[in-house]
DNA sequence: GAACTCTTGTAAACACCGTTCACTGAAACC
DNA sequence: GGTTTCAGTGAACGGTGTTTACAAGAGTTC
């Protein structure tokens, strides 16, 4: 069964436990805390020994971005799945109050990893993940229409661009597009909408906004209602 | 002329240079290289001369945190005031292009100030210089009405404290406003405008967008163009 | 089974960091 | 002139990431 040698299981283990504790210590004591000895010392082995595992401490932190998110996929995922309304609306709405969930309850993650900008050009990682799930839902909704003249001109290269970006994405989940489906004008607005939704959860998450709110929930929803109105899904009833 | 004593001069002038090293660090080597160390390497002295001047290594951020922020308001301030055009949305236009310039122009500072958060609760730096400026802009508006039914009552007690912010901000420029014109309407879509204004800057000074966006500005033109018209401001023509 | 290689870990060291402490020397004060 | 105040020093402590030489065990080959 097991085709690894003993030699394989035991480093898989061994990069299993330096990920959890590496997890661990940012869970607990934040970013700073998350040392190369710390880790090691968790482990009950030396600093050193770390690189046999990782070329430096950037990398190991990169891991444990991309851990994050994979962990945040499948929890947005789950989430998903939970939602059986079969209403698409009602789908992105589940989505978007997943990922402010995931969000306010790991913190330490979400800062980490929206500290930490894998490539210098866009491609953020929860873009693509929130993206990944969301795309194909907007892309699925047949009546919203919105004509491309709505749009400057000047963004057009721009948006044909994130056009095939999400239509590869959907198209890994066995969906192709027709071009009046997924216009630009529909592009325009899902990335609007994906910078109000990421900029109220990052300020949210960080405590910035200008004043106390007690409770941002209602202003999430009430920011949410007029996201999906302009993506093009009718108000739903909650 | 100068009651300060020959030592006091001094005194001064060593923390002006030590507040200028910082602030080159910063800029041109980012904040992990804003240490004790390479400051005092700028001035010729040893690190611990420097705890004559600052508490901690902490206290030294957060006094360039103040310094930079200072600098902003002065920048938002100038800005505005090479707007003459006397039409108040026009004003208020250019300090949210003026803020979005100078993030993109200073993106060390304006990392570090975000990731510097003063008080664990809200109270962020940006947001007072901000809506400081913008706040008085937008209460003297006086052909907006925004019914108070409109913002979700769960909101109420916050909106309330905000607005109490907002006219102490107003009153230090020796305006004093009723709550027609001030009312809980407009507060709530202040607040919504400033979490997409300062979502969209960070977003775009982070370069998280979700796919490579060669040119923003009109993104940002054309989100600035909402914003206006749902707080209450006539379509301007640019 | 012996010899060899490959892998995993260690210990020591280097250069850096924030911070503390005892101490010097000069300016300021009385 | 004597005393106090204070900016600055040098050494030290414990922390960090990283490199290097080395040991010891696991796996492989003959």
């Amino acid at each position: 069964m097991t085709e690894a040698t003993r030699r394989e299981r035991l480093r898989a283990e061994t990069e299993r436990e330096i990920r959890q504790a590496a997890r661990t210590l940012l869970v607990e004591s934040g970013r700073d805390a998350v040392t190369l000895r710390a880790i090691a010392r968790k482990l009950g082995i030396t600093a050193p020994a770390l690189y046999r595992y990782y070329d430096s401490h950037d990398a190991l932190l990169r891991q444990l971005c991309d851990d994050i998110c994979a962990d945040m996929a499948a929890a947005l995922h789950t989430d998903l799945a939970a939602d059986t309304s079969g209403q698409v609306g009602c789908k992105v709405r589940a989505v978007c109050h997943a990922f402010r969930r995931w969000a306010l309850a790991h913190p330490q993650e979400f800062a980490l990893v929206f500290a930490s900008p894998r490539d210098p050009l866009g491609a953020d990682q929860f873009g693509s993940v929130f993206l990944q799930l969301a795309g194909p839902l907007i892309a699925s909704n047949e009546d919203a229409h919105h004509v491309e003249e709505e749009v400057p001109s000047v963004l057009h290269e721009d948006l044909v661009r994130f056009q095939q970006v999400l239509r590869d994405a959907v198209a890994e989940h066995g969906v192709t597009l027709a071009d009046e489906v997924l216009n630009l004008g529909k592009i325009y607005h899902v990335v609007q909408s994906w910078v109000r939704l990421y900029g109220h959860v990052a300020l949210e998450v960080f405590g910035r906004f200008p004043f106390a709110v007690s409770n941002p929930e209602p202003m999430f929803d009430s920011m949410l209602d007029q996201m999906l109105s302009d993506i093009g899904f009718a108000q739903v009833e909650q």
